[in-house]
DNA sequence: TCGCGCAGTTGACCCACGTCAAAGTAGCGA
DNA sequence: TCGCTACTTTGACGTGGGTCAACTGCGCGA
């Protein structure tokens, strides 16, 4: 409506082959003309505004979703009505793999800021997946990485203390910008205390004292959703009860 | 060696088909000359003995492994030593899919009582998705149960007091046994306090302090491994905090 | 059959984090 | 510009469950 929203229109009409994106989504790897015919089938809607839902838990499941650009949360209501935060997806990161199962979404999915988003019909994506083998192979891929790093997850939510959980979101949140060509050290964040401390099974005074913590032991500069990584190290070195296997020889002689 | 092992032997040579999992497992849906097809890549090797690994972390993945008969758990190890235990595999549950996305397999498996198992080669397996329209669709609703059935647990251990977590858990072996022909309400635990908490996020102290008071409370009768529910509408009533989505009219009036 | 060792139980203690409360602050619509 | 609301910070307090320690008892091997 406004000429804002006209310019992302525009921008998110972007064929996958010409998207910064596609060394992360789904084409990576993909021969020129497979990302051809992968694109022939994505469908790109208007962008979310903040607050808007892009599936609903319960609604029944027919496209798969990749996050182009901005941020989405998906969470579930726990029995006495609040809201569970079940992850953060930025660009390159696709939304819905849990819904292929029984046919309807388990969780909802709303944007944390303006986010566009390219739309895959999951038929015609299976219909292509049994034609291209190394698409078919980069969906078992895309599925496997999930289901890691909720296992990941899992062991940082079973074992870990207040400060490491926050300590690896922010490293996790770190990496992934710098992959996506963003600072690594300095960024904004898009969700708040509250959502922060229900994905990390945390409340939110706590992940709110961290911060200042944090900020005190010269380790982050926080202002409001503003953060800058001062050291990353001591960071690094907070996340000990991490799973050792992925990250054999992190630190090669420190 | 033994005359028992023999007896395995035979028993575990029973194709796909012929298999009282076949409902349970990869084959489910198949049309029955594609269930040969899937059989004929199948390996049954030797059972696994107790302690016996079936795979570690860090080797490369070849092979997709279904739990025929017997238990397994699947765990990594944390920086400072002990294992953290991120699964327990019941007869036709799928183990290895986090290892499809990079080569390797990101935590161990090993057997927690004497074990069968049929061994999927993942490539001859991807061949077979790609010709077999239902099969490649079961592969991803496999994958994306998985995901499901981990950003469930990652809820669980978000969120929930020591008592949820022991319940849910309870719950859930006895939904999986029930489902396997075995009795809902009675039955040994193979893996030890230990491990229970290991995968809970809890103390084994606190795991064997809900037995005591579970049982006290006339819910469970335990006597070790062996395990009784006497009032499973009380374990039920114990899980107010998981996601309220998947199980919506539960309780119909009650 | 005995004795060793490990799994499980139980008790005592205490601390990390949740809860409750209140004050400060940014952002937004009228 | 003001004032409302939602978010964040900070403090005070209580407690669930982790930790340490001692005891019990089953199961296995000699």
């Amino acid at each position: 409506m406004t000429e804002k929203n006209v310019i992302s229109l525009e921008k998110i009409k972007v064929a996958c082959r010409d998207c910064s994106l596609s060394t992360l989504c789904l084409p990576m790897g993909l021969r020129p003309e497979d990302i051809d015919r992968l694109d022939a089938i994505v469908k790109r809607s208007r962008p979310l505004q903040r607050g808007d839902n892009l599936f609903r838990a319960g609604e029944s499941f027919r496209n798969l979703y990749v996050v182009k650009t901005g941020a989405v949360k998906t969470f579930t209501q726990t029995n006495d009505g609040d809201e569970q935060v079940v992850g953060f997806h930025l660009p390159g990161e696709v939304l819905g793999l849990d819904a292929i199962q029984d046919g309807s979404h388990g969780c909802s999915a709303r944007a944390l800021e303006t986010t566009a988003i390219c739309e895959l019909p999951f038929e015609r994506l299976e219909d292509l997946s049994a034609n291209i083998p190394s698409l078919q192979h980069q969906m078992f891929r895309l599925l496997s990485k999930e289901i890691g790093q909720e296992a990941e997850m899992m062991a940082l939510l079973g074992r870990s203390t207040a400060e490491e959980r926050v300590a690896s979101f922010l490293l996790s949140l770190s990496e992934r910008f710098k992959r996506r060509g963003f600072s690594a050290t300095d960024f904004f964040l898009s969700m708040s205390r509250q959502e922060i401390g229900s994905y990390l099974g945390l409340a939110l005074e706590t992940v709110s004292r961290l911060f200042t913590r944090f900020q005190d032991e010269k380790i982050l500069k926080v202002e409001r959703k503003h953060v800058q990584i001062l050291d990353v190290d001591r960071l690094r070195a907070m996340v000990t009860h991490q799973t050792s296997v992925e990250a054999p020889r992190a630190r090669p002689s420190t």
